[in-house]
DNA sequence: TATAATTCCCATGAATTTAGTAGGAATATC
DNA sequence: GATATTCCTACTAAATTCATGGGAATTATA
């Protein structure tokens, strides 16, 4: 049970998006080694928040990475989601789960409860608190 | 983020000996097919749960194991801080993190509070819930 | 005391996931 | 046209999870 370390790079670089403001692009250069994160490794987590719509990316040279919303509406709930591969607290409650036992299993309904408390409390941290 | 197969197997397991009570050890054959459990992979599963005083164990022939305290006085918590090899919701925050950041690092209370958060969710779960 | 049923212990292997790397095409600026 | 950037696809390495195999130790009972 834990998170991965894409996702953690995923939230420091949001982080340290935020802290720059939404004027000018970062560049992933810049990214990399202001977080110390892999460079071809964060490029691919770049890619993936682009996709959700979380940063939007500026091509060419002078380009880079910008927030697409202010840090307070972002939150560390939307962030996980995206790089985590499977958000839920046990396999149980996948959107592809496909136990036979699901019917009548006894902790289905901790498992569900559990993804929604974990749920609420990332919900509570916008990229604003971070900074 | 996510509980391993073998946190649910333990979980699973545990219910079963608690809907059998507690006079007679079930020998791990009988768990493993009760419970569709790899029979190899469950005696693994056991040794740790037995290492944690969650279970005892009886040797020899009619021999099993059998829950060490009474349903209602052990939690999914209480098992799956045994089986988790990592309890915590980011490496941040396990026993042996070692993070050179984590001095000023700004996402850090909140892994701890997601943390606690989880902990007390699991903690309301009680083996007696489940049956 | 022999036998069968069991847990215990140690080592190994397979499968899956996570983390990271490499190279080049496309795009934009100057 | 040179340069700085993102985009895309494929690959590799490392770690973790999920088991499997074989045999020693222990105990009840016939």
């Amino acid at each position: 049970m834990i998170v991965s370390a894409k996702g953690r790079y995923a939230l420091r670089v949001m982080i340290a998006l935020s802290a720059r403001g939404q004027d000018a692009p970062v560049p992933l250069k810049e990214l990399a080694l202001g977080e110390e994160i892999p460079y071809k490794f964060l490029e691919s987590i770049m890619c993936e928040l682009v996709k959700a719509g979380l940063v939007e990316s500026v091509r060419g040279k002078n380009g880079g990475y910008r927030l697409t919303m202010p840090p307070e509406k972002c939150t560390a709930a939307d962030i996980l989601r995206v790089t985590e591969t499977s958000f839920a607290a046990a396999a149980c409650t996948n959107e592809n789960a496909d136990c036979p036992r699901a019917e009548m299993c006894p902790t289905l309904p901790m498992w569900r409860a559990l993804d929604l408390a974990v749920d609420e409390l990332l919900k509570k941290y916008t990229l604003k608190d971070f900074i």
